[in-house]
DNA sequence: TAGTAAAAACAGACCGGTTGGTATGCAGAA
DNA sequence: TTCTGCATACCAACCGGTCTGTTTTTACTA
């Protein structure tokens, strides 16, 4: 693997994990065995351009992921249920998420940096476009599906956020028990 | 007012919008117009004990604002909608939220200190017991008022991260107006 | 009530380490 | 020989934290 390929993978795992500024740059770089001269020459606007590339890369990534998953399943809820799975597979294996979640950057960087908010709304936007089109399958009129992709997107957040916090994968676990009661009341 | 509890509330706005590490010691000392020895005077622990501090006394106003509005309320739906309708005001006014969340914390604290993630939880713990106790009081089993509760947190945390990533009051607004059918169907 | 000593509440200079960032060097491919 | 793809040395700025004063308040005594 190219070092460009390598240090936006490397890097996006421990942006996810940590956020932006608590990741120090030499850290970032010991972490994808390279050095600052590579960083540069790749990312000339240094460690924010490459938190805009990792944003981007996990667009595409996270998108793979999650369509993979949604096609295996025939209904929503099945579908978003296994995804949560899959977030807590990660979770109760390393103790932490490094993927299909970055709640951490946008946290920080929203008040920050405007490239950097518009590439985390653009992956907010995918992820809710992916569940709008199942839902929309499911039978679900276009303003219904808007609304419950919305209100699952920001519940998987934050279920997450609760995960952290509990360092415990229960509140995930409790969510996705939850999520069929509220998909057959529409 | 004086330096301590000045201190202690700037910097719990601070550390809100911003998250912790993201707020340098000498821009939070100009915040609060004080100085170093005041704040080693009072939080020998530094930035870490400040924090701390700050999460101590967020549980307390936290806890009292939200239990006012759910006093004022009839039902958990209203009460929640009241919260959320706080939220959004704060939004649209200031652009940001300084309070009712504390996410930009959770998510690069969770990993980093043990005892910022232990106050972090306890204030989840004590919005969901609010919930709790006014689910309990329109009906629900004690099962399920545990799953809503929780549910409800997670699920306002999310969308304000999402409207922290659009810029826009929106998603909270349609959390809260997608509330109701959820509440209904329990 | 005045005087005084001790303690609390700061203020600010200073520290080593780390930050993100730059400039130069240099090997290998084209 | 020229260009890409790094590596290394170096930089000023800033980080959180410590240390040594100085001022202000408090407590007690004469």
């Amino acid at each position: 693997m190219d070092t460009k390929t390598r240090m936006i993978e490397t890097a996006t795992k421990l942006f996810q994990q940590r956020g932006y500024k608590a990741v120090g740059l030499n850290e970032l770089l010991r972490a994808c065995e390279t050095t600052k001269g590579a960083l540069y020459h790749h990312f000339p606007g240094g460690k924010e351009e490459l938190l805009i590339a990792c944003l981007h890369s996990l667009n595409e990534t996270l998108t793979r992921d999650i369509e993979l998953l949604f096609n295996c399943e025939s209904s929503t809820e099945a579908a978003v249920r296994a995804v949560i799975g899959e977030m807590i597979k990660d979770l109760d294996r390393d103790g932490t998420i490094a993927g299909y979640t970055f709640s951490s950057i946008v946290s920080e960087m929203s008040l920050l940096s405007e490239p950097a908010r518009d590439a985390c709304r653009a992956l907010y936007e995918k992820i809710q476009s992916i569940f709008h089109a199942k839902l929309l399958e499911d039978g679900f009129s276009n303003n219904q599906a808007s609304s419950v992709s919305l209100f699952l997107t920001a519940s998987i957040e934050g279920g997450l956020l609760l995960c952290r916090a509990q360092n415990s994968s229960i509140p995930l676990k409790t969510i996705s028990n939850v999520i069929p009661e509220l998909m057959k009341e529409f």
